[in-house]
DNA sequence: CTCCATACCTAGATCTCACAGGTAATAGTA
DNA sequence: TACTATTACCTGTGAGATCTAGGTATGGAG
């Protein structure tokens, strides 16, 4: 569910393959997708029609596939930055009680 | 995990038997915490040393099981707080991109 | 050629949580 | 007394997400 609405920021800004997605998360700490994880997640949500895959060469000439956000993604997008607002506030509220700081993105 | 912060968060400001947790988590709104979710999650925390229980008498003269935070439970607590926190930090700029309005170009 | 990093993939286990029940005690009603 | 609803507790089964732990194939470096 997380992954999923992460998945979809990442692509947003360009379109990736699916190593490169593992191997920035894993440089960027904090998160840790493993390859188990993030390429059925990517299929599931090709199948679904959230992303478009294509076959590409890379700079190395060796074929990549390549994943970007389709329209429909876009939108499921929109909607996960949405839910995570609300989620993330009451999350906040329950476990911070308001008087201990905000997390980002908080919205009254 | 998310679950057993909460119930840590909730169980710091008073002691509570499960019932009356899933009952105002119900009430809230937002969330909702399934008695089939809750009841086996306070068995194990109870396990775990996290809280402790104990059976009293409600206003109603029937034993109700209380639970309340150990020790454990309150350092368990401390730390999760910090955890979400980190947590909510790096999903917030993953999803909504620092700031969210349209900002792009910090190259990977 | 051999080794290593890249890049893709899957099967199985695990962990969390919801669903869908069940039991028992109390209170209200008739 | 019998009935019904509410409170309060509990469990078994299973779905879904994610990790573990493998496997395959290719290209470049030594």
């Amino acid at each position: 569910m997380e992954l999923k609405a992460l998945v979809l920021a990442v692509l947003e800004a360009r379109p990736m393959h699916g190593y490169e997605i593992v191997r920035r998360a894993r440089d960027r700490g904090h998160l840790r997708w493993e390859e188990g994880t993030v390429y059925p997640l990517l299929h599931k949500m090709d199948h679904e029609g959230l992303l478009r895959s294509e076959w590409k060469k890379g700079p190395t000439g060796k074929a990549r596939k390549y994943y970007s956000l389709s329209r429909r993604g876009r939108t499921a997008l929109e909607r996960a930055r949405a839910d995570w607002r609300e989620y993330a506030a009451v999350v906040s509220e329950i476990l911070l009680g308001g008087r201990h700081g905000h997390a980002r993105g908080s919205a009254p």
